[in-house]
DNA sequence: CTCAAAATATGAAGCGCTTCATATGAACCG
DNA sequence: CGGTTCATATGAAGCGCTTCATATTTTGAG
C-alpha cells in the first residue's frame, strides 16, 4: 500500500506537503499547481492513510468503545443500534464488547482493553445492577473519558439513567387503579433484591396503598425461556396473584406462554406488564403492556455527553436521568390498543 | 501515561531491554534481576502499552471488522453475537460497521473504512442479494482477508453461505406432504423475484410436483410490523392460499398477528413457515415452524476461516455451503411441538 | 532598487513501540 | 593466557503519519 512518502516522491515535494494538502490544512498556502500534482499521485497511486499512524501521531483514534452486557438481547441490541448510528454520524468508529456474564471479560478487563486500545472514549454498560452507583473501574483520568449507560455513578462520572423505581412504580399504580390487590414480580433469581430499583418502585406503590408485598417470582435469567420456564409453576403461586410484573419484556414474552399453557388467560385471569418497550412486546398475541425506556434518546445522549467531553466542551457533570413510560396495551386488562 | 522509555528510565535499563521482557520474548537471555526490576518499575509506574504504536510497528491490529446489515435485527443479533464471541476467544476485538440501506453507509464505504483502519481481517454480510454471488468491493490484495458471510462470492473469496433455496424446497415439499397445494410467498417487494434463492427453492419444489406457482405477496420490509401490515390485506388474497412460507421469521411473526385479526386461525385456515430459526419464533403463540440456519455453525466457522488466512494456514480456498434444517414446530399445521 | 511582508515549501523531530545487528563482559577450554 | 563461547544488554532504524520552526521565493509598497 502506497505511503505518504511515495505520494510525495511521484509528485516530486516534500512529505509534510502532501501531509498538509491531503488534510486540506487550512492554514497552508499550497499553489494551485502542487496541489493538483499531489492530489493526481495521491490518486494514481490508490493512497489511503495509515490511520494507525494517524492516530498515533495525532492521539486520537476517532474511535469509541462500547461496552454492553451482550448484543441477543432485543434491548440492548437497540442500544447498540443507536449508539453506533450516533457514534457514526459524529464520525466515530464502535469497537465492541459483551460482558455477558463472563468474569474472563469483566466490565474492568473490558475498559481496560478498550483504555489501552486508546480509543477516544467510552460508553459502558455495567454488567451487574450496582446498588449504590456504579463505579468505573478506571484510573482517574480515563473515567474523563467514559460515559455510563443506564445506571447512575457513585464517582462522579457522567451518565444517562433510567429511573427504573418510578416505571415500576407507574406500572404498579396503574394496575391497582384496574382493581388489582395482589401482584407478582417476575425476575431473575439475582435481582429480586428489595434494594434493586424495579422491585423497590412496586414495593413503594403498595405500601403507600396499604397493600400486601408481591409474591416474588424467581426466573433462572432473563430471556424468554426463563420466563416460559417461571410461569409453567403458576399454578402453585400462593396467594395467586392477579397481576404480574415482569423485569423485562422478554420474561413477560416468555410468561405469557407459560401462563396460556397452565389455562391462565391474559389479562383476564391476569393482567402482564414487561419492561424495556422492544418491538416484540408489540406483537405478542395479546399486546403487552410495558414500562417503555426511551432507548434512542438514552443512547443519543450519552453519544452526545462523550462527544462534548472528548472536545472540551462539557459541563463539570452531565447527568441525566430519564424517565421511562408507561405503553398501556392489551395484556394488563385496560383498553389499550 | 507511562511509555516504555519511562520504564526503562526508571529500571535503569535499555528500552529495548523492557520491550523483550514485557512481551516475554522467548529466546531473550535477561537476568532473573534484570527482569524483577522492570517488572517492578513497569508495575509502579502502571504501565500499559499503546496498542496503537505496536499495532504499527507489528503492522498487526488484533482487530476483525464485522459488515452487517443491522444489529436490531434478531437474526443479525445472534451473528454479531456468535462472531464476537469465536473473535475474542482467538484473541482479536471487533469493529462494528452497519450497512442498513443507508447509500452512506455502502459495504464498500465499510469494508474501505475497515481496511484502512487496518484491521487485520473483515468478515461482511452483504447488504443486498447478488443474484450471481457477492463481490467483494476491495482491491485483491484486500480480499484475502475477507471472509464473506451468508452468500458464495463470484470473485473466489472465501465464504460461509447457506443454501437457502435448499431450506424453503424442503419446507415447501414439507408442506405439500400435509396436504396444501395452493402458497403463498410473503417477502420485502425487493426480494419478491424468482431468481432469489428463497422463492427459487419454493418455485422448484411446486413445479416439480406440478403445482401452481405461490402467491406473491409484498411487505415494505422485514421487520414484525411489515409482515403485520401485509397480512391485514389477507381477505383479498386470490387464490387464497391455505399455506404461507415468509422470507424470514420477522415477517412470519407480524403476519400471525395479522392473520389473527382478519380472523384466519393458524394453523386451521392457514399454515405458516418462517426462516432464520430466532428464538422469537418458539415464543409465539402458535409456535412458529421455522428453516433454521445454524447461525452459530456459519458464524464460528467463518471466524475460523479469516483466521486461518490471517495465519497462513488457510487452503487456497475456504467455501462452506450450509444447508438449513427445518423445525417443525405447531404453525404449519403438523403435530411438532 | 530595497526591504518587509506574504506566499510556498521543506526538514526534522516526535508519537510509542518492535526488531535486529552489535556490544560487553564473564566463563570456559585447552 | 589467548581465543571461544555463552549470557546479557544495548543502540539505532523503522512503522507512517503530524506538526512546527525554518528556509526560500515572490510580491508590492515606498
Amino acid at each position: 500500500m502506497a505511503t505518504l512518502a511515495d505520494v510525495a516522491r511521484r509528485a516530486g515535494v516534500a512529505l509534510s506537503t502532501v501531509s498538509a494538502v491531503l488534510n486540506n490544512r487550512p492554514d497552508c498556502f499550497v499553489s494551485e499547481e502542487t496541489r493538483r500534482r499531489i492530489l493526481k499521485a495521491a490518486e494514481e497511486l490508490g493512497y489511503r492513510p495509515n490511520y494507525l499512524a494517524r492516530s498515533l501521531a495525532r492521539g486520537k483514534t476517532e474511535t469509541l468503545g462500547l461496552v454492553i452486557y451482550e448484543v441477543i438481547n432485543p434491548y440492548f441490541a437497540r442500544i447498540a443500534d443507536e449508539v453506533e448510528r450516533a457514534a457514526r454520524e459524529a464520525g466515530y468508529q464502535l469497537l465492541l464488547c459483551t460482558n455477558r456474564d463472563d468474569p474472563e471479560f469483566s466490565d474492568q478487563a473490558n475498559l481496560e482493553l478498550l483504555y489501552h486500545r486508546r480509543v477516544d472514549g467510552m460508553l459502558v454498560w455495567a454488567s451487574r445492577y450496582p446498588p449504590d452507583g456504579y463505579f468505573v473501574p478506571l484510573p482517574d483520568e480515563a473515567k474523563a473519558k467514559v460515559v455510563v449507560l443506564g445506571y447512575h455513578t457513585a464517582d462522579g462520572t457522567d451518565y444517562v439513567s433510567v429511573d427504573r423505581a418510578e416505571g415500576t412504580y407507574r406500572a404498579t399504580r396503574h394496575l391497582m387503579a384496574l382493581g388489582h390487590r395482589q401482584f407478582g414480580y417476575l425476575a431473575p433469581r439475582e435481582d429480586l433484591r428489595p434494594d434493586h430499583p424495579k422491585l423497590a418502585g412496586m414495593l413503594r406503590a403498595l405500601s403507600e396503598a396499604g397493600l400486601p408485598e408481591p409474591l416474588l417470582i424467581p426466573a433462572d435469567g432473563h430471556f424468554r425461556r426463563d420466563g416460559y420456564q417461571a410461569a409453567l409453576s403458576a399454578q402453585e403461586w400462593r396467594p395467586r396473584p392477579t397481576a404480574l410484573i415482569c423485569y423485562n419484556d422478554l420474561l413477560a414474552i416468555g410468561a405469557y406462554r407459560g401462563l396460556r399453557e397452565q389455562g391462565w388467560k391474559v389479562p383476564d385471569d391476569i393482567a402482564l406488564v414487561g419492561f424495556d418497550g422492544i418491538e416484540d412486546g408489540e406483537f405478542l398475541e395479546v399486546p403487552l403492556t410495558t414500562v417503555a425506556v426511551p432507548i434512542g434518546e438514552m443512547s443519543q445522549t450519552a453519544v452526545q455527553f462523550l462527544i462534548n467531553r472528548l472536545e472540551g466542551r462539557a459541563a463539570e457533570r452531565q447527568q441525566l436521568t430519564l424517565v421511562p413510560q408507561l405503553v398501556v396495551r392489551q395484556s394488563c386488562g385496560a383498553q389499550g390498543s
